[in-house]
DNA sequence: CTGAAAGCGCTTACAG
DNA sequence: CTGAAAGCGCTTACAG
């Protein structure tokens, strides 16, 4: 390991001055010295000593990517192909950029406080946050941080957030929707619960996604539904229970529904996949006598039968933008726009039937 | 942060003194001092700064967490729920016993080395590696490691390895498919193609799966067949290409025998779920007709119709002990046991139907 | 414009 | 049995 004393005798100059080099701190160097010094640096492939940098707390190179919940449908949320892909583009994007990336288990803050401190991280990368944790984690730790798909009940962001345009995700399932002869195909989405101080929450009953994915979802579906001047009533927004016996019954009440509006949107591919196999096991055919469209184009969509019609979102490149905003912020970049959204397509597969002659 | 020489002056003694106590050098300090620093230790929850650590060349608690592979049928592997799960149990039990989990890319291994060197790695769990490929890397790096999934060629493993037990879960197939009147039932897995330097090798063509998973399963499957005096032909072994669109022409062929023998054996969940729904496609019912047991229990196993009966194997097991054991390695014991083998269980659900009137 | 020196928190001969 | 000192590789006032 090439040290910096080795690049300093190279150069025939004294550590400090590379170190001055090297942290930019150039105001008071010679152009002359600059320039040979980096030429060493980089013919030698200079790469600082971690323990020194940690040490006397500059940058640790660290990344550490937060995981903050735990069980998804039962399921750990790891085995959520959608984690493993996000790691992966994360992973990928720091290795090339010179960080390194450090796995921090999300559930107890304490910990993340702990570690981050610990091992001197640069900054966050959290997925599974909810915005009133990341606020509480934000009290007790001074991070640069970006988050994935944590949404907010405020107007605006105040944090910088990557998510996906779930408005026009709505909107092209809409237009297409209606193209295919569903004028009054409905959108379903599992209720959801945020846990403030330990106590679960439930949503607003009026406005039961406020400020979450599928509130633009729906947003998104019922502007594309009122666009050659129709009316899409809020009662096309149907919220399930997330308890899955509670919503079978569910189900099992809206079947005439299902029937008479020919169409659904289910706000996850989890729930379209669900109900297909729901309604195959009720003897209802799907695309035949129910259309169904999903969301999130995960891996299972291509495997059921009939195969999915959702939208596609690219799980890897919101990982890489997530890593590249991050790294944008470590070299003191302020960036403006709060909230980006990656772009969605509606991937057309074998879950609807055009109506004919209704 | 509490530093070494706090305790050291909260115990009247030096620093040294307190190093010597916490490195276990503790011939020469007396047992009250011993005592005394442990309790005060234990009180202020010292932990030592890992930038010292570092470059002290002292442990870094950081374990390495290299993926060896990168595409799984065309998908990232990360997609591979499986990786996902490991890669939590992985990390739970490492931060449980006081170490840090970072990830290494491990297509490039000169990266790998690169990032062990730097970062003063103790310990290397590895995923998706073939033995050749391993054996390479250990040439250039000197680690204490623990494999998984990694079977080898040769009679003996003379490397850590954390795998499932294959060859019982190969036999409760093998029963089980007798026990439903199957005792024709076959054997398919894809082929397995092998890197070595370079260059792609196809292994063995009358030991196909030599060494390998594929080979211990139908070796338990066989055993069981065989049980009442009846013999199982090698042909019963069948190897399908692992391209899906030769596969595809070959499951085409194999349809007839498909119906004679009645019930399939499939070598993974992903080749059971695909046949199953190539089955659909060809207006041929599961299990109507032909009967599918998978291996693995993967999350899709209970949303395919038929739900899929297979071999349940707990990844977060596997994840666990794998790291359990490298934690012993790195404490310095020397493991007898080179290959553990977590127990696999027959999950029964709906694509096998018991034969009836042959 | 450049370098000698102190310091970050630890370990490890070595002297007592 | 215990401690003063040097060293790991870096940064950062500070002096020149």
């Amino acid at each position: 390991m090439i040290r910096m004393q080795d690049i300093a005798d190279m150069a025939g100059v004294s550590r400090t001055t590379v170190s001055n080099v090297l942290n930019g701190k150039t105001k008071r160097v010679s152009q002359e010295t600059i320039d040979k010094i980096r030429k060493i640096l980089q013919e030698n492939e200079y790469e600082p000593n971690i323990g020194s940098m940690i040490l006397t707390g500059k940058g640790s190179r660290i990344i550490g990517f937060v995981m903050g919940y735990e069980n998804v449908h039962g399921y750990s949320s790891t085995m959520d192909p959608f984690i493993g892909e996000l790691m992966a583009a994360i992973w990928q994007e720091a290795e090339e950029q010179g960080y390194y990336v450090m796995l921090i288990g999300g559930s107890a803050e304490k910990k993340v406080v702990e570690i981050a401190s610990k091992w001197n991280v640069e900054g966050l990368i959290l997925i599974g946050y909810s915005e009133e944790r990341y606020r509480s984690l934000c009290k007790k730790l001074n991070q640069k941080a970006v988050l994935v798909d944590t949404y907010t009940i405020k107007e605006e962001f105040d944090y910088q957030n990557v998510g996906i345009d779930d408005y026009d995700g709505g909107y092209q399932v809409g237009r297409y929707l209606k193209r295919m002869g569903y004028p009054d195909a409905i959108f379903i989405a599992e209720e959801t619960r945020i846990k403030v101080n330990e106590a679960e929450k439930r949503l607003d009953s009026d406005r039961p996604f406020h400020g979450l994915c599928n509130e633009y979802r729906w947003n998104g579906f019922k502007k594309a539904m009122e666009e050659d001047g129709d009316f899409c009533s809020i009662r096309r927004l149907v919220v399930v229970n997330g308890k899955w016996e509670i919503r079978k019954r569910q189900y099992q009440q809206l079947i005439p529904t299902f029937l008479k509006v020919g169409a659904l949107f289910m706000g996850s591919d989890y729930n379209a996949i669900e109900l297909i196999n729901f309604l195959h096991d009720n003897g209802i055919k799907v695309p035949e006598q129910v259309s169904i469209v999903g969301f999130d184009d995960c891996m299972y969509a291509e495997y059921i039968r009939p195969r999915l019609t959702t939208v596609h979102q690219s799980v890897a490149k919101k990982g890489q933008t997530a890593m590249r905003r991050l790294i944008r912020m470590i070299n003191g970049e302020i960036l403006t726009e709060m909230y980006v959204k990656e772009p969605v397509k509606l991937v057309i597969r074998d879950s609807v039937r055009k109506r004919t002659g209704i």
